[in-house]
DNA sequence: ATCGGGTATGTCAACGTTGTCCTATTGATT
DNA sequence: AATCAATAGGACAACGTTGACATACCCGAT
C-alpha cells in the first residue's frame, strides 16, 4: 500500500481511503491512485486490516464428511449464503474423529471465524464447545444438537420422520420391518430408532431387537449382519434404512444376494438415483441445502449480533412414495379377494 | 499474550518463545507460562503471526460445485492431504462462472493462501491467473487445464477413455452410438468427444452430428434435445453419456420414457448405485480421490519451494462392465446363429 | 471580517506477533 | 583467574492496515 501511495504521491491513509471506499477523496486523487493500484496489482493485505479491525468476515463449517452427499449439498447452501453476504467460508470434514474435529475448530477459531456451523461428531466434548462460545465464538449446530450447550440448532424433525415412514410400511401390511441406524451414538440415529419404534407402538406391534442393527454403515463385517436379519427364521418383509449409506448399501447387498421377493424399502434421506431405480425408493427425504440456508442466515444473523433467544428450528420431512414402500406386505388389507 | 505475560511475570517475548517452542526456556518458566496460558485460555492470534512471518500454511481449491460427487470426493481428499500437513483448506463453488470464480480467488489470495488447487471454469481469464501466478501464489489445475497457463495439471486421460468407452460400445454391435457431452466450452466435454470420434473413425463409422448433443446436462429443454435425438428415423441403439450428470438425466428419462428395448447405455465417470441399478451401469470410471490427493501433494510440494518443470499428471481411466454397455446391438458378430 | 460546516488530505498510534539484537548468568575449560 | 559457550530472558522494531485526530482549504451565511 505504501508503493501505491509513494507511486501516485500521496499518503497511506489517502490510499486506503480508496481501497475502502470511505471518506472524502476527490475525483482526481481517485483516479490517479486506481491507476496505481490497477497498475501495481496491489491487492488490500487481509491479515493486517483483519489484525487492525478486529472482524474476519469467515465463517467455519464442519461436518462430518463433504463426500456424503448429504453434506456436500448443504456445504453448498452454506457456501452461496456465505458468499452473498462477503463471508468467506472455511470448511473441513471431522470423519466423525472427535480429536480431529476438535483440532479443525481451533484452527478455524485462532484463524478469527466470526461463526461456525457444527454437525458435531460423536463424542465431542460440550466443554471444550462452550469455552468457544464464552470466547465470542457463535455457533450453530446443524443435523445434531451437542446435549448441553445453549445454542442455535437446525434440526430434522428425525423422530416424526422416522415414525411416518414405518407407519406407511405398517399401512402397507407390513409387521416385522428391520430397522438399520447409525450407531446409536450417533443423535439422528437414535432419534430415528425412536421414531421407528413409535410407530410400531402405536401399532400394537411388539418390538423385536433381532430387528434392529445400529452400526456404522462402512463397518466390518456388516454384510454378515445383514444377512443374519434377512436370514432369521421369521424374517423381515420391509427393511427401513435409517440413512442414505445404509440405504445404499443395504440395496447393494439386496441386489448381491438377488432375494426374491423383494421386501419392501424404505430409506431415511433421499438420494440420487432414487428414483430410477426399478422399483423406485420410497424416502423419507430431509432439505440438506434448506438446512444448510437457514443455518448459514441464522449464523450470520448472530455474528451481527442478532441475540435474540436461541432458536431451534426443526425441518419437516417429506415422504416420498416411489414404488418400493409401497410393496404389499403379508397383513396387507385386501378389498376382498379374500371371499 | 501480554496477559500471559503479565500473568507469569516474564516478557512477552518468553511467552512467544513457550507458544513457539523454540529458543531456550528454563523448565520452571516453561511450566509457569503454560500454567498463565491455560488458565487464560490464550490462544495464538494467527493474523498477527501471519502478518508477522508472512507465511500461511493455507491453500485454496476452487472448483466447479461441492454437491457434485466427483468434486466432492476430490475435495474429501485434498483435504485429507492439507490436514496432515497441517495446512488449512479453504474452498468454494465457482458455479461454473468465471466472474464468481475471480472473485474467490481474489477473495483467497488476498488471505494469503500460499496456494491454490483449481478445476477452471470455463470462460477463465487466463491472464488474471497468470497474474496472481507471477505474485508468487503456486497453482495447481485439475480436471481442466487452463489454455496458455503454464502450470501443474492432474487431468483424467478424457480423451483415450472416452475413445475405449466408444470402441466398448462399437465391440457390442452398435454403430449408431449417441454422446451427450457437456457444453462444448468445457475441456473435459470436447476432449470426450473427441475420443468418441477417434473410436469411430478407428472403426469406419461415419460420424453423424445427429447423434451428438453437447449442452450443460441440467439445461431447461434438455428432455425435448434427448427425444429428438432417440426418436429420430435411424435411432441409436447406444448411448454414452458424457459425465455423470448427463448419466443420471438420461437414466431418469429412459425410465420415465418407458423406453423398450433398452439402448445399451455408457456412462463417463462412475457414480454411486451404478452398480445397484438393472442393468449395472458400465462406466469409464475416474478416480477423484486420486486426482485430488496428487494434486494436493503437488501443491503442497510447490509451495515448500519445489521449483522442478511443471509437471502433467496424466490419470488413467478404467472402464467397469456392469451390464448396460454390453447391450448386443444389432451387429454384434453371432458365433453361427446365421446359417 | 468572521464563523461554521463540508471537503480533502495527512500524521500517528495501535492491532498481536515474532525476528534481531542485546544483556546476564552459569559452568566448564583454558 | 580469565575465557568461552551455552543458557535464559528482555527491549524494540516491524509486518500492513485503519481509527482517531489534526490540518487546511473553500464557500456561503452571519
Amino acid at each position: 500500500m505504501s508503493d501505491v501511495a509513494a507511486a501516485s504521491g500521496v499518503s497511506l491513509k489517502t490510499v486506503s481511503r480508496v481501497v475502502n471506499g470511505v471518506g472524502y477523496v476527490s475525483a482526481e486523487t481517485l483516479e490517479t491512485v486506481q491507476a496505481a493500484i490497477e497498475q501495481l496489482g496491489f491487492r488490500r493485505n487481509e491479515f493486517a486490516r483483519q489484525l487492525r479491525q478486529g472482524t474476519t468476515a469467515t465463517i467455519g463449517l464442519v461436518l462430518e464428511d463433504v463426500a456424503d452427499p448429504f453434506y456436500s449439498v448443504l456445504t453448498r447452501a452454506v457456501e452461496d449464503v456465505a458468499l452473498a453476504q462477503d463471508y468467506l467460508l472455511l470448511s473441513a470434514s471431522s470423519a466423525e474423529d472427535a480429536a480431529r474435529s476438535r483440532r479443525i475448530i481451533e484452527s478455524f477459531s485462532s484463524r478469527g471465524a466470526d461463526g461456525l456451523i457444527i454437525a458435531p461428531a460423536r463424542g465431542t466434548d460440550p466443554a471444550f464447545l462452550q469455552a468457544e462460545l464464552d470466547a465470542g465464538c457463535s455457533m450453530v449446530f446443524v443435523d445434531r444438537p451437542v446435549p448441553g450447550i445453549r445454542a442455535d440448532t437446525v434440526l430434522a424433525d428425525n423422530r416424526r420422520g422416522a415414525a411416518s415412514g414405518a407407519a406407511h410400511l405398517i399401512g402397507h401390511g407390513h409387521r416385522r420391518i428391520a430397522f438399520f441406524g447409525d450407531a446409536a451414538s450417533v443423535y439422528t440415529a437414535t432419534e430415528r430408532l425412536a421414531g421407528y419404534r413409535d410407530a410400531l407402538t402405536a401399532a400394537g406391534i411388539d418390538h423385536d431387537d433381532q430387528l434392529v442393527v445400529m452400526a456404522v454403515p462402512h463397518a466390518e463385517g456388516n454384510a454378515a449382519v445383514i444377512d443374519s436379519v434377512l436370514d432369521q427364521d421369521d424374517p423381515p418383509t420391509a427393511i427401513f434404512a435409517g440413512n442414505n449409506r445404509w440405504s445404499v448399501l443395504l440395496l447393494r447387498h439386496l441386489k448381491a444376494r438377488g432375494t426374491r421377493p423383494l421386501p419392501a424399502f424404505l430409506g431415511f434421506d433421499d438420494f440420487e438415483l432414487g428414483d430410477v431405480l426399478d422399483p423406485g425408493i420410497t424416502v423419507i427425504a430431509q432439505d440438506p441445502a434448506a438446512m444448510g440456508q437457514l443455518a448459514a442466515e441464522l449464523l450470520l444473523r448472530r455474528v451481527s449480533g442478532d441475540d435474540r433467544p436461541t432458536q431451534h428450528i426443526q425441518l419437516e420431512t417429506r415422504l416420498i412414495a416411489r414404488g418400493s414402500g409401497e410393496i404389499a406386505g403379508p397383513f396387507t388389507a385386501r378389498p376382498s379377494s379374500a371371499s
